[in-house]
DNA sequence: GACAAAGTTAAACAAACGTTTAATTTAAAC
DNA sequence: GTTTAAATTAAACGTTTGTTTAACTTTGTC
Protein backbone atom coordinates (compact mmCIF):
# COMPACT_ATOMS: atom_id res chain seq x y z
CA UNK A 1 0.00 0.00 0.00
CA UNK A 2 1.65 3.11 -0.94
CA UNK A 3 0.02 6.73 0.24
CA UNK A 4 1.31 10.55 -0.80
CA UNK A 5 2.18 12.96 1.94
CA UNK A 6 -1.59 14.04 2.19
CA UNK A 7 -2.79 10.91 2.74
CA UNK A 8 -0.13 10.31 5.36
CA UNK A 9 -0.99 13.77 6.92
CA UNK A 10 -4.69 12.28 7.32
CA UNK A 11 -3.86 8.94 8.59
CA UNK A 12 -2.20 10.46 11.30
CA UNK A 13 -4.69 13.33 12.22
CA UNK A 14 -6.99 10.73 12.07
CA UNK A 15 -5.10 8.50 14.34
CA UNK A 16 -4.41 11.61 17.09
CA UNK A 17 -8.28 12.20 16.66
CA UNK A 18 -9.63 8.43 17.13
CA UNK A 19 -6.77 8.25 20.09
CA UNK A 20 -8.57 11.01 22.34
CA UNK A 21 -12.28 11.23 20.92
CA UNK A 22 -13.05 7.55 19.70
CA UNK A 23 -14.04 7.00 16.07
CA UNK A 24 -17.90 8.13 16.67
CA UNK A 25 -16.54 11.51 18.84
CA UNK A 26 -14.60 12.64 15.97
CA UNK A 27 -16.27 14.34 12.70
CA UNK A 28 -14.26 14.24 9.19
CA UNK A 29 -14.44 18.09 10.04
CA UNK A 30 -12.12 17.58 12.51
CA UNK A 31 -10.11 15.51 10.76
CA UNK A 32 -9.68 17.80 7.91
CA UNK A 33 -8.81 20.50 10.07
CA UNK A 34 -6.11 18.84 12.19
CA UNK A 35 -4.34 17.75 8.77
CA UNK A 36 -4.74 20.96 7.12
CA UNK A 37 -6.60 19.33 3.84
CA UNK A 38 -9.99 20.05 2.13
CA UNK A 39 -12.97 18.12 3.86
CA UNK A 40 -13.34 16.49 0.67
CA UNK A 41 -10.06 15.18 0.49
CA UNK A 42 -10.72 12.57 2.89
CA UNK A 43 -13.69 10.82 0.61
CA UNK A 44 -11.76 11.22 -2.37
CA UNK A 45 -8.64 9.09 -1.04
CA UNK A 46 -9.82 7.14 1.61
CA UNK A 47 -14.05 6.69 0.14
CA UNK A 48 -15.88 6.98 2.90
CA UNK A 49 -15.17 7.76 6.85
CA UNK A 50 -15.61 4.36 7.72
CA UNK A 51 -12.94 2.88 5.07
CA UNK A 52 -10.75 5.34 6.38
CA UNK A 53 -10.74 3.65 9.55
CA UNK A 54 -10.23 0.22 7.72
CA UNK A 55 -7.18 1.46 6.22
CA UNK A 56 -5.80 3.37 9.32
CA UNK A 57 -5.76 -0.28 11.01
CA UNK A 58 -4.04 -1.71 7.91
CA UNK A 59 -1.66 0.91 7.51
CA UNK A 60 -0.29 0.32 11.46
CA UNK A 61 -0.58 -3.45 11.12
CA UNK A 62 2.59 -4.21 10.43
CA UNK A 63 3.70 -2.56 13.52
CA UNK A 64 1.75 -4.99 15.81
CA UNK A 65 4.27 -7.96 14.82
CA UNK A 66 6.65 -9.72 17.40
CA UNK A 67 10.17 -9.92 15.62
CA UNK A 68 11.30 -13.28 16.26
CA UNK A 69 14.81 -13.07 14.79
CA UNK A 70 15.34 -11.07 17.63
CA UNK A 71 14.46 -13.77 20.01
CA UNK A 72 15.98 -16.50 18.73
CA UNK A 73 19.58 -14.97 19.75
CA UNK A 74 18.80 -15.63 23.37
CA UNK A 75 19.46 -18.77 24.79
CA UNK A 76 17.85 -18.53 28.11
CA UNK A 77 14.09 -19.19 28.65
CA UNK A 78 13.86 -17.02 31.47
CA UNK A 79 15.48 -14.23 29.34
CA UNK A 80 13.74 -14.80 26.36
CA UNK A 81 10.87 -13.89 28.60
CA UNK A 82 12.40 -10.83 29.18
CA UNK A 83 13.03 -10.14 25.89
CA UNK A 84 9.90 -10.58 24.73
CA UNK A 85 8.13 -8.72 27.03
CA UNK A 86 10.34 -5.77 26.60
CA UNK A 87 9.95 -5.48 22.63
CA UNK A 88 6.23 -5.96 23.46
CA UNK A 89 6.16 -3.10 25.60
CA UNK A 90 8.21 -0.84 23.95
CA UNK A 91 6.46 -1.49 20.70
CA UNK A 92 3.00 -0.59 22.18
CA UNK A 93 4.60 1.94 24.04
CA UNK A 94 5.77 3.87 20.89
CA UNK A 95 2.07 3.31 19.14
CA UNK A 96 0.19 4.13 22.33
CA UNK A 97 -1.75 6.06 20.21
CA UNK A 98 -2.38 3.30 17.85
CA UNK A 99 -3.12 1.39 20.68
CA UNK A 100 -6.41 3.39 22.21
CA UNK A 101 -7.58 3.36 18.94
CA UNK A 102 -7.84 -0.37 18.88
CA UNK A 103 -8.79 -0.75 22.56
CA UNK A 104 -11.67 1.55 21.75
CA UNK A 105 -12.62 0.46 18.86
CA UNK A 106 -12.25 -3.37 19.11
CA UNK A 107 -14.98 -3.05 21.55
CA UNK A 108 -17.32 -1.99 19.68
CA UNK A 109 -19.14 -5.51 18.28
CA UNK A 110 -20.07 -3.95 15.06
CA UNK A 111 -16.87 -2.84 13.45
CA UNK A 112 -13.26 -4.59 13.04
CA UNK A 113 -14.38 -6.23 9.44
CA UNK A 114 -10.70 -5.69 9.31
CA UNK A 115 -10.54 -8.08 12.13
CA UNK A 116 -9.07 -10.69 9.61
CA UNK A 117 -5.80 -9.23 9.30
CA UNK A 118 -5.52 -8.62 13.04
CA UNK A 119 -6.63 -11.98 13.78
CA UNK A 120 -3.44 -13.34 12.04
CA UNK A 121 -1.66 -11.37 13.71
CA UNK A 122 -2.25 -12.00 16.98
CA UNK A 123 -2.23 -15.99 16.56
CA UNK A 124 1.15 -15.27 14.91
CA UNK A 125 2.23 -13.33 18.69
CA UNK A 126 0.35 -15.98 20.63
CA UNK A 127 2.80 -18.49 18.89
CA UNK A 128 5.85 -16.87 20.00
CA UNK A 129 4.74 -16.83 23.37
CA UNK A 130 3.91 -20.38 23.30
CA UNK A 131 7.26 -21.56 21.84
CA UNK A 132 9.26 -19.51 24.37
CA UNK A 133 6.86 -21.07 27.05
CA UNK A 134 6.94 -24.90 25.94
CA UNK A 135 10.68 -23.99 25.11
CA UNK A 136 11.37 -23.80 28.47
CA UNK A 137 9.58 -26.14 29.99
CA UNK A 138 11.69 -28.98 27.44
CA UNK A 139 15.00 -27.36 29.41
CA UNK A 140 12.71 -27.76 32.85
CA UNK A 141 12.87 -24.16 33.59
CA UNK A 142 9.81 -23.72 33.62
CA UNK A 143 6.32 -25.48 34.55
CA UNK A 144 3.86 -27.37 32.25
CA UNK A 145 0.37 -26.30 32.58
CA UNK A 146 0.26 -22.65 31.54
CA UNK A 147 -2.09 -21.42 28.79
CA UNK A 148 -0.32 -19.13 26.66
CA UNK A 149 -3.66 -17.32 25.69
CA UNK A 150 -3.66 -16.05 29.35
CA UNK A 151 -0.21 -15.09 29.49
CA UNK A 152 -0.60 -12.95 26.49
CA UNK A 153 -4.09 -11.90 28.17
CA UNK A 154 -2.26 -10.76 30.99
CA UNK A 155 0.40 -9.07 29.75
CA UNK A 156 -1.64 -7.03 27.05
CA UNK A 157 -4.26 -6.14 29.62
CA UNK A 158 -2.08 -5.07 32.29
CA UNK A 159 0.03 -2.54 29.53
CA UNK A 160 -3.73 -1.78 28.16
CA UNK A 161 -4.78 -0.92 31.93
CA UNK A 162 -2.52 1.34 31.77
CA UNK A 163 -3.11 3.15 28.86
CA UNK A 164 -6.90 3.48 29.72
CA UNK A 165 -6.34 4.26 33.67
CA UNK A 166 -3.66 7.35 32.57
CA UNK A 167 -5.05 10.38 34.33
CA UNK A 168 -6.07 7.83 37.85
CA UNK A 169 -2.79 5.72 38.02
CA UNK A 170 -0.38 8.97 37.27
CA UNK A 171 -2.31 10.62 40.08
CA UNK A 172 -1.81 8.07 42.41
CA UNK A 173 1.73 7.30 41.25
CA UNK A 174 2.70 10.85 41.95
CA UNK A 175 3.87 10.59 38.27
CA UNK A 176 4.29 14.25 36.87
CA UNK A 177 3.98 14.60 33.63
CA UNK A 178 3.37 11.93 30.48
CA UNK A 179 6.69 11.65 29.70
CA UNK A 180 7.00 10.34 33.35
CA UNK A 181 4.37 8.36 32.36
CA UNK A 182 5.68 6.75 29.70
CA UNK A 183 8.76 6.03 31.42
CA UNK A 184 7.07 4.09 34.18
CA UNK A 185 5.93 1.82 31.72
CA UNK A 186 9.01 1.24 30.28
CA UNK A 187 10.74 0.53 33.19
CA UNK A 188 8.56 -0.68 36.17
CA UNK A 189 5.31 -1.84 34.66
CA UNK A 190 7.62 -3.84 32.04
CA UNK A 191 9.55 -5.31 35.21
CA UNK A 192 6.69 -5.78 37.26
CA UNK A 193 4.91 -8.07 34.05
CA UNK A 194 8.56 -9.94 33.14
CA UNK A 195 8.66 -10.74 36.74
CA UNK A 196 4.92 -11.80 37.28
CA UNK A 197 5.20 -14.07 33.94
CA UNK A 198 8.47 -15.69 35.54
CA UNK A 199 6.77 -15.93 38.91
CA UNK A 200 3.25 -17.46 37.31
CA UNK A 201 5.67 -20.37 35.21
CA UNK A 202 8.13 -21.15 37.89
CA UNK A 203 5.20 -21.51 40.57
CA UNK A 204 4.64 -24.82 42.48
CA UNK A 205 0.92 -26.16 42.43
CA UNK B 1 -31.24 8.85 44.87
CA UNK B 2 -34.91 7.77 43.71
CA UNK B 3 -36.06 6.61 40.69
CA UNK B 4 -39.21 5.68 38.96
CA UNK B 5 -40.36 2.96 36.56
CA UNK B 6 -39.21 5.04 33.59
CA UNK B 7 -36.39 6.07 34.44
CA UNK B 8 -34.76 3.23 35.06
CA UNK B 9 -36.35 1.42 31.80
CA UNK B 10 -34.12 4.21 30.47
CA UNK B 11 -31.08 3.49 32.19
CA UNK B 12 -31.16 0.11 31.55
CA UNK B 13 -31.63 0.56 27.80
CA UNK B 14 -28.70 3.15 27.87
CA UNK B 15 -26.78 0.63 29.25
CA UNK B 16 -27.45 -1.83 27.10
CA UNK B 17 -26.66 0.58 23.80
CA UNK B 18 -24.14 2.24 25.72
CA UNK B 19 -22.42 -1.26 25.93
CA UNK B 20 -22.55 -2.24 22.41
CA UNK B 21 -22.58 1.05 20.35
CA UNK B 22 -20.15 3.24 22.71
CA UNK B 23 -22.04 6.48 24.05
CA UNK B 24 -21.01 8.64 20.72
CA UNK B 25 -22.27 5.63 18.76
CA UNK B 26 -25.66 5.60 20.48
CA UNK B 27 -28.69 8.16 19.64
CA UNK B 28 -30.90 9.46 22.47
CA UNK B 29 -33.44 8.34 19.91
CA UNK B 30 -32.37 4.60 20.22
CA UNK B 31 -32.53 4.79 23.34
CA UNK B 32 -35.83 5.88 23.83
CA UNK B 33 -36.55 3.32 21.29
CA UNK B 34 -34.93 0.30 23.02
CA UNK B 35 -36.98 1.65 26.20
CA UNK B 36 -39.99 2.26 24.77
CA UNK B 37 -40.45 5.88 25.89
CA UNK B 38 -40.85 9.31 24.02
CA UNK B 39 -37.25 11.05 22.80
CA UNK B 40 -38.33 14.40 24.91
CA UNK B 41 -38.48 12.05 28.40
CA UNK B 42 -34.87 11.20 28.33
CA UNK B 43 -34.38 15.14 28.40
CA UNK B 44 -37.64 16.17 30.74
CA UNK B 45 -36.08 13.29 33.46
CA UNK B 46 -31.87 13.66 32.68
CA UNK B 47 -31.89 16.77 31.26
CA UNK B 48 -29.44 16.09 29.12
CA UNK B 49 -27.32 13.06 27.27
CA UNK B 50 -24.06 13.86 29.07
CA UNK B 51 -26.57 14.29 32.24
CA UNK B 52 -27.76 11.18 31.25
CA UNK B 53 -24.30 9.35 31.55
CA UNK B 54 -23.08 10.84 34.74
CA UNK B 55 -26.56 9.87 36.04
CA UNK B 56 -26.12 6.36 34.91
CA UNK B 57 -22.43 6.46 36.76
CA UNK B 58 -24.12 6.94 39.23
CA UNK B 59 -26.83 4.82 39.20
CA UNK B 60 -23.60 1.98 38.97
CA UNK B 61 -21.27 3.06 41.29
CA UNK B 62 -21.90 1.21 44.48
CA UNK B 63 -21.58 -2.40 42.70
CA UNK B 64 -18.08 -1.33 42.53
CA UNK B 65 -17.60 -1.71 45.68
CA UNK B 66 -15.13 -4.59 47.47
CA UNK B 67 -17.31 -5.82 50.17
CA UNK B 68 -14.28 -6.04 53.20
CA UNK B 69 -16.66 -7.48 56.01
CA UNK B 70 -16.77 -11.09 53.80
CA UNK B 71 -12.84 -10.83 54.02
CA UNK B 72 -12.11 -9.84 57.63
CA UNK B 73 -13.87 -13.95 57.65
CA UNK B 74 -11.00 -15.57 56.47
CA UNK B 75 -7.87 -16.13 58.28
CA UNK B 76 -5.23 -17.33 55.92
CA UNK B 77 -3.47 -14.55 53.51
CA UNK B 78 -3.66 -17.16 50.47
CA UNK B 79 -7.14 -17.98 51.11
CA UNK B 80 -8.08 -14.07 51.23
CA UNK B 81 -6.58 -13.38 47.61
CA UNK B 82 -8.53 -16.44 46.12
CA UNK B 83 -12.13 -14.66 47.97
CA UNK B 84 -10.81 -11.76 47.07
CA UNK B 85 -10.16 -12.37 43.13
CA UNK B 86 -13.13 -14.20 42.97
CA UNK B 87 -15.56 -11.25 44.68
CA UNK B 88 -13.42 -9.25 42.15
CA UNK B 89 -14.14 -11.20 38.74
CA UNK B 90 -17.70 -12.18 39.93
CA UNK B 91 -18.62 -8.86 40.44
CA UNK B 92 -17.37 -7.62 37.30
CA UNK B 93 -18.84 -10.72 35.54
CA UNK B 94 -22.22 -10.35 36.83
CA UNK B 95 -21.62 -6.37 35.59
CA UNK B 96 -20.27 -6.63 32.25
CA UNK B 97 -22.25 -4.13 30.90
CA UNK B 98 -21.32 -1.73 33.19
CA UNK B 99 -17.64 -2.23 32.91
CA UNK B 100 -17.71 -2.26 29.10
CA UNK B 101 -19.33 1.06 29.41
CA UNK B 102 -16.63 2.33 31.98
CA UNK B 103 -13.98 0.79 29.92
CA UNK B 104 -14.84 2.72 26.65
CA UNK B 105 -15.50 6.06 27.99
CA UNK B 106 -13.16 6.07 30.28
CA UNK B 107 -10.49 6.40 27.79
CA UNK B 108 -12.08 9.40 26.45
CA UNK B 109 -10.63 12.55 28.53
CA UNK B 110 -12.93 14.97 28.07
CA UNK B 111 -15.48 12.74 30.01
CA UNK B 112 -15.54 11.14 33.43
CA UNK B 113 -16.31 14.27 35.22
CA UNK B 114 -17.59 12.15 37.76
CA UNK B 115 -14.55 10.53 38.65
CA UNK B 116 -14.55 11.70 41.76
CA UNK B 117 -17.05 9.06 42.64
CA UNK B 118 -15.16 6.44 40.80
CA UNK B 119 -11.82 7.83 41.80
CA UNK B 120 -12.67 7.36 45.68
CA UNK B 121 -14.14 3.59 44.83
CA UNK B 122 -11.09 3.00 43.25
CA UNK B 123 -8.41 3.65 46.23
CA UNK B 124 -11.30 2.07 48.71
CA UNK B 125 -10.03 -0.69 46.35
CA UNK B 126 -6.88 -0.50 46.55
CA UNK B 127 -6.70 0.12 50.19
CA UNK B 128 -8.11 -3.28 50.78
CA UNK B 129 -5.93 -5.20 48.30
CA UNK B 130 -2.62 -3.75 49.91
CA UNK B 131 -4.13 -4.49 53.32
CA UNK B 132 -4.26 -8.03 52.08
CA UNK B 133 -1.01 -7.54 50.99
CA UNK B 134 0.40 -6.01 54.00
CA UNK B 135 -1.54 -8.74 55.97
CA UNK B 136 0.71 -11.25 54.25
CA UNK B 137 3.84 -9.47 54.17
CA UNK B 138 3.54 -9.50 58.58
CA UNK B 139 2.34 -13.17 58.50
CA UNK B 140 6.01 -14.05 56.24
CA UNK B 141 3.78 -15.85 53.75
CA UNK B 142 4.27 -12.90 51.17
CA UNK B 143 7.26 -11.22 50.02
CA UNK B 144 7.54 -7.71 50.24
CA UNK B 145 8.33 -5.10 47.50
CA UNK B 146 5.36 -5.33 45.60
CA UNK B 147 3.21 -2.52 44.47
CA UNK B 148 -0.69 -3.25 44.73
CA UNK B 149 -1.46 -0.64 41.99
CA UNK B 150 0.42 -2.85 39.69
CA UNK B 151 -1.09 -6.28 41.13
CA UNK B 152 -5.06 -4.28 40.91
CA UNK B 153 -3.78 -3.20 37.37
CA UNK B 154 -3.00 -6.71 36.36
CA UNK B 155 -6.39 -8.15 37.97
CA UNK B 156 -8.28 -5.64 36.28
CA UNK B 157 -6.66 -5.50 32.89
CA UNK B 158 -6.73 -8.94 32.80
CA UNK B 159 -10.35 -9.30 33.25
CA UNK B 160 -11.03 -6.37 31.04
CA UNK B 161 -8.84 -7.68 28.44
CA UNK B 162 -11.44 -10.47 28.17
CA UNK B 163 -13.99 -8.44 28.43
CA UNK B 164 -13.05 -6.33 25.04
CA UNK B 165 -11.04 -9.45 22.75
CA UNK B 166 -14.52 -11.63 23.46
CA UNK B 167 -15.13 -12.41 19.87
CA UNK B 168 -11.42 -13.63 19.44
CA UNK B 169 -10.53 -14.85 22.76
CA UNK B 170 -13.77 -17.30 22.64
CA UNK B 171 -13.14 -18.52 18.85
CA UNK B 172 -9.11 -19.05 19.58
CA UNK B 173 -10.66 -21.08 23.56
CA UNK B 174 -13.36 -23.41 21.45
CA UNK B 175 -16.03 -21.94 23.29
CA UNK B 176 -19.42 -21.95 21.72
CA UNK B 177 -21.44 -19.36 23.48
CA UNK B 178 -21.62 -16.02 25.62
CA UNK B 179 -22.64 -18.27 28.76
CA UNK B 180 -19.91 -20.47 28.62
CA UNK B 181 -17.79 -17.77 28.09
CA UNK B 182 -18.78 -16.44 31.28
CA UNK B 183 -18.11 -19.68 32.70
CA UNK B 184 -14.95 -19.84 31.71
CA UNK B 185 -14.25 -16.48 33.15
CA UNK B 186 -15.35 -17.31 36.33
CA UNK B 187 -13.84 -20.34 36.35
CA UNK B 188 -10.59 -20.84 34.52
CA UNK B 189 -9.44 -17.00 34.15
CA UNK B 190 -10.75 -16.82 37.92
CA UNK B 191 -7.94 -19.31 39.47
CA UNK B 192 -5.31 -17.71 36.65
CA UNK B 193 -5.38 -14.73 38.51
CA UNK B 194 -5.72 -16.19 41.62
CA UNK B 195 -2.53 -17.75 40.86
CA UNK B 196 -0.55 -15.42 39.33
CA UNK B 197 -1.15 -13.06 42.04
CA UNK B 198 0.28 -16.07 44.83
CA UNK B 199 3.15 -16.89 42.44
CA UNK B 200 3.45 -13.18 42.25
CA UNK B 201 3.75 -12.40 46.10
CA UNK B 202 5.60 -15.77 46.55
CA UNK B 203 7.95 -15.41 43.94
CA UNK B 204 11.68 -15.05 44.94
CA UNK B 205 14.06 -11.92 43.80
C1' DG C 1 1.11 25.05 -25.88
C1' DA C 2 -2.87 21.92 -26.16
C1' DC C 3 -5.00 18.09 -23.86
C1' DA C 4 -6.31 14.81 -20.34
C1' DA C 5 -6.00 13.33 -15.87
C1' DA C 6 -5.44 14.14 -11.11
C1' DG C 7 -5.88 17.16 -7.42
C1' DT C 8 -8.31 20.73 -4.87
C1' DT C 9 -11.86 23.83 -3.54
C1' DA C 10 -16.25 26.07 -1.59
C1' DA C 11 -20.82 25.17 -1.62
C1' DA C 12 -24.70 22.40 -1.28
C1' DC C 13 -26.98 17.98 -0.08
C1' DA C 14 -30.08 15.14 2.68
C1' DA C 15 -30.04 12.77 6.89
C1' DA C 16 -29.33 12.45 11.71
C1' DC C 17 -28.21 14.68 15.78
C1' DG C 18 -29.58 16.63 20.73
C1' DT C 19 -32.86 19.63 22.40
C1' DT C 20 -37.05 22.52 22.95
C1' DT C 21 -41.69 23.76 22.24
C1' DA C 22 -46.51 23.90 22.79
C1' DA C 23 -50.42 21.14 23.15
C1' DT C 24 -52.55 17.33 25.44
C1' DT C 25 -53.32 13.67 28.82
C1' DT C 26 -52.90 11.83 33.38
C1' DA C 27 -52.71 12.09 38.36
C1' DA C 28 -53.18 14.17 42.76
C1' DA C 29 -55.24 17.53 46.02
C1' DC C 30 -58.89 20.01 47.80
C1' DG D 1 -65.99 18.29 40.09
C1' DT D 2 -62.68 21.73 39.71
C1' DT D 3 -57.92 23.09 40.01
C1' DT D 4 -52.97 22.45 39.76
C1' DA D 5 -49.01 20.13 38.82
C1' DA D 6 -46.69 16.36 36.59
C1' DA D 7 -46.23 13.39 32.74
C1' DT D 8 -46.40 12.57 27.90
C1' DT D 9 -46.70 13.46 23.11
C1' DA D 10 -45.73 14.82 18.08
C1' DA D 11 -43.69 18.29 15.80
C1' DA D 12 -40.34 21.54 15.00
C1' DC D 13 -35.91 23.77 16.23
C1' DG D 14 -31.14 24.88 14.71
C1' DT D 15 -26.72 22.23 14.27
C1' DT D 16 -23.82 19.01 12.81
C1' DT D 17 -23.10 14.92 10.47
C1' DG D 18 -20.91 12.29 6.17
C1' DT D 19 -20.99 12.79 1.43
C1' DT D 20 -21.42 14.71 -3.27
C1' DT D 21 -21.35 18.15 -6.66
C1' DA D 22 -19.57 21.22 -10.03
C1' DA D 23 -16.25 24.53 -10.93
C1' DC D 24 -11.50 25.39 -10.85
C1' DT D 25 -6.32 24.59 -10.59
C1' DT D 26 -2.40 21.92 -10.99
C1' DT D 27 0.31 18.40 -13.10
C1' DG D 28 2.16 15.47 -16.50
C1' DT D 29 2.19 13.87 -21.66
C1' DC D 30 2.64 14.26 -26.45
Amino acid sequence: MEFNDKQIDILFAAERLFATKGFDGTSVRDIAHEANVNVAMINYYFGSKDKLLDTFFEWRVPDFMINVDELSLVGNALDKIDVMVDRYVKSMSSHRKLYRVIAIESTLKQRMLISDAFKKLKIHNLEVIASIINGGIADGVFKAGNDPILIHSMMMGTFMNFQMNQVFLQDQLGIADDDGYGQYIETTLTEFIQKTIKALLTYEK
